[in-house]
DNA sequence: AATGGGACCTGCGCGC
DNA sequence: TGCGCGCAGGTCCCAT
């Protein structure tokens, strides 16, 4: 489910929820979800800890405790998190805190993870990840694409090669910039890259002021929707009319996923 | 280096 | 209503 700007949308709203709130226990319904540490472990290490920052690297949302310790959160494709007084549907990890509310992370397809880490830059995964592209400039861009002979949808969804864009986001700033998703990343001209840096930009930031796209299982941790499903351009829209040239919308699997696109205007 | 397939999981919507 | 299938915002691991 989550992409860089859903994380980003809890990541805000955990800020100003449980900043400096104390653990006190931890209910581990669904073991399978704790990676790298036993159950029995992880809880006793979480509790008692107090949170003292919350912040996001990609699509990873990362929670300080005290003594050095974090919490990585990974939600795959199906999790989300809600802070709540109540039991929450599809509740994996449930974090109670001080107040009596709890921090559930809750995931339909069981795929997500959470760990516990000393040191969270060395996680494998993180180790690993690219630059944020909220903060690359152009040339950086520009550099991180020469002579990168893969399809520019699947690479820029590559959490090695830029951290934090999944399927929906790569496709939509594709459409933005008007480069089908199949193009070789090495045959982008300099104005293409430009386009596109510029696009992802503008995509992402609008995405993370309407607080992430709702689909399916998605909600914030209020339990509220986000907004950006009603901006998609192609995402989801098979068969109805482009916005810019009022061609059908087509979807095609490309890299092994689902991809829509405007066969006329994005060449 | 790039691509393709399978594995990990569960639930939803659709056509029959 | 029931069943099978395709589909799903992700990532890893292996083979070619």
């Amino acid at each position: 489910m989550p992409e860089l700007p859903e994380v980003e949308t809890i990541k805000l709203q955990l800020q100003k929820h449980i900043l400096n709130k104390t653990i006190k226990d931890v209910h581990i319904i669904d073991s399978r979800l704790i990676k790298g540490i036993s159950p029995r472990r992880f809880a006793a290490q979480v509790k008692e800890k107090r949170i003292r920052d919350v912040f996001r690297r990609g699509k990873v949302l990362i929670i300080k405790l005290d003594e050095g310790l974090f919490l990585t959160f990974h939600l795959r494709i199906s999790g989300w998190i809600m802070v709540s007084a109540q039991e929450e549907k599809c509740a994996r990890v449930v974090f109670i805190l001080a107040d009596k509310k709890r921090m559930t992370f809750c995931d339909a397809r069981a795929l997500g993870e959470i760990r516990l880490a000393g040191d969270w830059r060395a996680l494998p995964f993180i180790q690993s990840m690219g630059p944020e592209p909220l903060t690359l400039n152009v040339e950086e861009f520009i550099q991180l694409c020469a002579q990168r002979k893969a399809k520019i949808k699947p690479l820029l969804m590559t959490q090695t090669f830029l951290a934090g864009i999944g399927n929906i986001y790569a496709q939509e700033a594709l459409f933005c910039a008007g480069i089908h998703p199949e193009r070789s990343a090495y045959s982008l001209t300099k104005r293409e890259l430009g386009k596109l840096h510029q696009c992802l930009i503008t995509v992402l930031r609008c995405a993370i002021e309407k607080k992430g796209s709702s689909i399916s299982t998605f909600r914030h941790t209020d339990g509220e929707n986000g907004d950006f499903a009603s901006c998609f351009k192609v995402y989801q829209r098979k068969d109805q009319e482009c916005s810019r040239c009022q061609a059908a919308i087509q979807r095609e699997i490309i890299g092994g996923r689902g991809t829509y696109f405007c066969p006329q205007c994005q060449k």
